[in-house]
DNA sequence: GGCCGAGGTGACAACGTTGTCCACATCGCC
DNA sequence: GGCGATGTGGACAACGTTGTCACCTCGGCC
């Protein structure tokens, strides 16, 4: 910059003017300037603007893997919106290790990021007591803070999803309706289950509920035993969309173990038992029979929630604000399955 | 800082050797300095230090679409040896856009990150020149830069992988191979386009090629004319996941336009030609039949990219190097239908 | 002619850190 | 006791920008 000064002959200020096009600058002067910085390639540093500024332009999002769909689509999503203010986005996987979570947000925070959005892995955010007093503002999606934390959230219906997907079994005359959920820890998965327990009733049996972090033995593991109890279950309903595929994958190629003759149309390609998922995914249609789900918007989750910390950025000192977003039931054929 | 060193008693300076960990303070002044910190809730100020130091540690990512699976998959692969590194990820989408890779680009040496790495959407790179020699290094994955620009790149064998996937269709008695190729401006489907070619040699007919950008009803319109060829094709080889996805959709309960006799086992759930696509793809296992795929390893060129910018940091003033990484035929019997 | 306001420009400090250099003890040694 | 080596601490400048304030010039007005 100074270089540029001294070579439109001007002062270091009346560049920085220019650059930042602040009004009360000559035009001819400001054109002097413009053509000394495209001769000099000269670009602001925008470090040094930051430290004078005291803001960074930048936010930070902590998601459980950038690689996951769901994830995938809501950063998308995040990107658009700080994009669109013309903002910077620093990303970073937690890969569900709580220690991970608070060591990123701490280096966010080192950094100065205006704001944070978080897909916690923990459940203790105490550590973010110190920064929201700081002043950097933090809003939470898919899954809510710990206790004593109360910042802007955005969360789906998770019970009232699994309550749906499990009525829309038990209209397809499905009674013994198995349950594949992820770590009970994890607040969405301990959701779902409870939503999925209410709608049941009496109907519920532990024997056909499994909630442990997915893995393809795991899941194969518990369908067999499952599958061998002496009044298995007709039906089965995932609670997101990993277990979901494995599940499909641990049951490709088996058969109904209870009784259905092998003369039936599509026994080979069939699944022994009725279907749904939590969340959708591409080419769940695909399949025969195309996967039931209830599908959640990855991608209004993570909009919404940037939009939440871009209102709370300018200004809003309001109170934190809890959404909730619908979620809506794809019947694909999978759930319609004879008992 | 100055209130942590006046708070400890000691200079500024102190306290920054102290944080920095760097030696020659007495262990009982150290100690002070870290009681006043934890008391004071000190974090140091990264944009300061930058400023300071002059790197960010801070890489740049500028891929097609953060929720595209293929580049996730990438862009975590890429995030993990970077958080490896204890630098942070600024990532960003193109969109396919090259004004919008452009204006990313600017923006992250405008924040003078340490490095980029770069998914090109356009054909022009001269404008990294300047950055590349202010001493920005990039790497260029997936895709090449444009003329007149050398820098590392990581590629995969784009032509062996669709003359492989071109020649399993084949060997398995197919002559009438069609091709559906996004749009020949970009690279990757350009080099498709030349290994399918290569590969039929003169069983080559320009009738049964659409290259353009996959959309739902560009890519029906294209099979829908095709099928009604007097000659139709019995194969189809898509060139990339997308495409594939599209065209199973497309392909979805249509039958046999050329005389399969309707008795055949499956014909309901079966497609009217072979297949087999570029890029694997969840699920591609258990579609049925399941399709056949030239996988690549978008997480193995995300990080080899990675890999090759911190090697070129750490003063690496070598070469530019070339990687082309090998992709490999999935068999799973799309391909393998008569013809 | 003197005064005033507006428009244009520049000097200077400050943001929070780190690198350089220097000052002051303390200690062992001749 | 003088002297250098060593260990510890501090003063100061610099990184590149922006906010504050003051300055200069010029035209219009009394």
């Amino acid at each position: 910059m100074k270089d540029v000064a001294s070579a439109a002959g001007v002062a270091l200020k009346t560049v920085s003017r220019v650059v930042n096009g602040e009004p009360g600058v000559h035009p001819g002067t400001a054109e002097r300037v413009r053509e000394a910085i495209d001769r000099l390639g000269y670009s602001r540093n925008e470090s040094a603007r930051v430290l004078r500024r005291g803001h960074t332009s930048t936010v930070g999002l902590v998601i459980e893997d950038l690689a996951d769909p769901f994830y995938a689509a809501l950063g998308r999503a995040v990107e658009d919106v700080v994009i669109g203010r013309g903002c910077l986005l620093l990303s970073a996987s937690s890969s569900e290790d709580p220690a991970r979570e608070r060591e990123l947000v701490r280096t966010f925070c080192a950094r100065r990021v205006d704001g944070l959005i978080v897909v916690p892995a923990g459940h203790d955010h105490s550590y973010l007591r110190q920064e929201l007093e700081a002043g950097t503002p933090a809003v939470f999606a898919d899954r809510p803070p710990g206790p004593g934390i109360d910042v802007d959230t955005v969360l789906c219906d998770n019970a009232g999803g699994a309550a749906l997907a499990t009525r829309h079994l038990l209209a397809h005359g499905h009674r013994r309706i198995a349950f594949l959920g992820d770590d009970p820890s994890i607040f969405t998965a301990a959701r779902r289950l409870h939503g999925y327990r209410s709608a049941l009733g009496h109907l519920y049996d532990e024997r056909l509920v499994s909630m442990r972090t997915p893995s393809p033995d795991g899941v194969r593991a518990d369908l067999d035993r499952m599958l061998a109890l002496d009044r298995p279950p007709t039906a089965l309903f995932t609670g997101n969309g990993r277990l979901t595929v494995t599940a499909l994958r641990a049951l490709e190629g088996r058969v109904a173990a209870h009784g259905t003759t092998a003369g039936g149309t599509g026994a080979t390609t069939g699944r022994p038992v009725a279907m749904a998922g939590f969340d959708d995914f591409e080419l769940a249609d695909l399949l025969t029979p195309g996967v039931t789900v209830v599908a959640q918007d990855p991608a209004g989750m993570g909009r919404i929630a940037a939009e939440l910390l871009f209102r709370r950025l300018s200004g809003g000192g309001d109170q934190p604000r809890h959404v909730t977003l619908p979620v809506r039931l794809i019947p694909r054929g999978s759930g319609e399955l004879p008992p």
